[in-house]
DNA sequence: GCCGTTTTCGGCCCGACTGTTTTCAGTCG
């Protein structure tokens, strides 16, 4: 049972102990350990061995044993008998928006239903007015709800949300009276999806951006509009919110709107320690005769996050570490990394041209390159089994090399070309080429396309196989996974990381917002254990190349500076550590 | 159910918005 599995079951209990209405703090505990163990990049087994399943965060006696039995026998006697109590498949009516614990568990003991088809057929015969606290606008929302419910899939990844969210605050921008406009939530933080879009205005006057706020294009829906908040659904299914705040509350007020929760927590924590009660508003002086957080003579506004931080008595710190994942502990002691930005990068090592799948020739590929600031880039095509991408022999090879020389002539010092390949690892572990051809190379990617279904052990011995192989520098997309369908490989990536730490095997963050892989809490790993991390763009084509981005993004939540990044290293430095690697 | 340079007990997330309400409960972020 890996982490999500474990973070899935706690998920579930949070889920049946609300409906059941359980006091919240438990079911608030329940979520704090699913989250810790998400964010852990460990396996949780491992803590188990060792006996300090205590030593996760937010995980104590009860949530320890809990995990033992799931380790040891696969099942939970505890949920097992919350599911008889409560039926799991009222859970996945908390996905239904309108509707929350208190409704689902009234509906269900009123009516005794439990499937989301009879609460659709329920809400559609009227038979949900009339039950206390509804009338027929809660049956209408509900309807909309479960109608939305279908048409939305879930998270969206962040490729599809920060463009979205970035045209969306350009017109709000335009409004009259706009000061500032802001993403905020999971995705300025930059979280590899997103649900909805939150976005924050600074402005005097609220109704004009309201206003244009519930007439954007395509808007489908006004799900609600207020002064100070409003929330929209758009056709497809996205839901975006919009709050406003007078200017000389907005650093509060954007802090407060970024998250993440458990960041805020801490925060507000270290504002009480300092005699001040933090909302989104300001600083507010706690009485201390009363101990209440209210009734002070003199608020503290912020105009800006940086005054935000200041008056707890901390640097800023970039939303992307916004995780309570240290960056409080860090800040405090000025120990904040300095993150890796997009100017940084200097090289892109995996791209593909028309040798194999890629859209444009590699001469066009390498212009592009370089428009954009690189200075050294590697054609990875797809290696010869790969069939589908028309993978290269390596008599292909010699006359993709040959071609190399000539526009490398052709391109100068302007940018440096190597001759690379994407290779294949196959599904017993061997690589598509033998070890002779790959040692003549400029650089070897090596990644996994198929076959990711296999059991844990498999694949994992598969990919520290490839690691191993003298001649491999770079995982390409470890896991394989695909945001938001398709989970990857069931990997066990200590293992994995530990051989790559001892090889000395570079680890990529590849830059496509449908991949971001690895993830941000095994890249963080990976730099604690020393190994170097490649952001590389996979591009097919030259918006592809945009895609770099979102790769420093992850970068960035991992906690990466410029140096844990081999493509920020200048040329030489690079080309030092490839001819180490006996290339 | 977790957690503790105040604490092993008593805090933990609170405020805007909506709908069904005559003063409040539930949802949501």
């Amino acid at each position: 049972m890996n982490n999500k599995q474990l973070a899935d079951t706690f998920t579930l209990i949070a889920n049946l102990l609300e409906i059941k209405g359980e006091i919240i703090y438990k079911t608030l505990a329940y979520r704090k350990a699913a989250e810790s163990l998400m964010g852990l990049g460990r396996d949780a087994s491992e803590f188990w061995k060792e006996g300090k399943l205590e030593e996760i965060p937010g995980v104590g006696k009860a949530i320890a044993e809990k995990i033992d039995e799931l380790l040891s026998t696969g099942k939970l006697e505890f949920l097992e008998k919350l599911k008889k109590e409560i039926p799991e498949e009222l859970a996945s009516w908390l996905a239904v928006p309108s509707l929350g614990p208190k409704k689902v568990g009234m509906i269900w003991k009123t009516l005794g239903i439990t499937s989301l088809a009879d609460l659709e057929s329920a809400a559609k015969a009227g038979k949900l007015r009339g039950l206390p606290g509804m009338g027929a606008k809660s049956e209408t929302a509900i309807l909309e709800g479960i109608a939305s419910l279908s048409r939305r899939s879930g998270r969206m990844p962040l490729g599809r949300a920060y463009p979205l969210a970035q045209s969306i605050i350009a017109q709000l921008k335009k409004v009259k009276g706009v000061v500032a406009a802001e993403p905020a939530g999971s995705l300025r933080r930059m979280r590899s999806t997103v649900g909805d879009l939150d976005i924050l205005v600074a402005a005097k006057d609220s109704a004009a951006v309201m206003e244009a706020f519930t007439n954007l294009p395509n808007v489908s829906r006004v799900l609600g509009k207020g002064e100070f908040k409003s929330s929209i659904e758009f056709g497809d299914g996205v839901r975006a919110q919009v709050w406003v705040h007078p200017p000389q509350e907005f650093g509060t007020a954007l802090q407060y709107a970024t998250g993440s929760k458990d960041h805020n927590v801490k925060m507000r924590q270290l504002a009480l320690d300092k005699g001040l009660s933090l909302s989104d508003h300001s600083f507010k002086k706690v009485n201390p005769s009363t101990g209440s957080g209210r009734a002070a003579e003199k608020e503290i506004f912020c105009a800006t996050e940086e005054d935000v931080y200041k008056t707890v008595g901390l640097p800023w710190i970039p939303p992307e570490l916004r995780e309570d994942r240290g960056e409080i502990e860090a800040a405090k002691a000025n120990k904040l990394p300095k993150l890796i930005e997009l100017k940084d990068l200097k090289a892109d090592l995996q791209m593909h041209s028309t040798w194999s799948d890629g859209k444009l020739s590699m001469l066009e590929m390498a212009r592009a390159s370089a428009k954009r600031g690189m200075k050294v880039i590697a054609f990875t095509d797809h290696s010869a089994s790969l069939g589908v991408t028309g993978g290269l022999t390596m008599e292909d090879h010699k006359k993709q090399a040959a071609e190399i020389k000539k526009i490398q002539k052709e391109l100068g010092d302007e940018i440096l070309i190597l001759h690379a390949s994407e290779v294949e690892i196959k599904a017993d572990g061997s690589l598509d080429y033998p070890d002779e051809f790959l040692a003549s190379l400029d650089l070897v990617l090596a990644s996994m396309h198929t076959s990711l279904r296999q059991p844990r052990d498999k694949v994992t011995d598969r990919v520290i196989k490839a690691i191993r192989n003298p001649h491999v520098d770079i995982i390409g997309h470890p896991t394989g996974r695909l945001i938001p369908d398709r989970e990857g490989a069931d990997l066990d990536m200590e293992a994995i990381l530990q051989a790559a730490s001892e090889t000395g095997v570079a680890m990529e963050i590849n830059a496509s917002p449908y991949r971001l892989d690895l993830d941000d809490v095994y890249a963080r790993r990976a730099k604690e254990l020393g190994i170097p991390i490649s952001i590389n763009t996979d591009a097919h084509s030259e918006e592809d190349m945009d895609m770099r981005f979102y790769g420093v993004a992850v970068a960035r939540r991992a906690w990466l500076t410029k140096n844990d990044v081999i493509n920020c290293w200048s040329t030489d430095k690079l080309l030092r550590w490839l001819k180490n690697r006996g290339k």
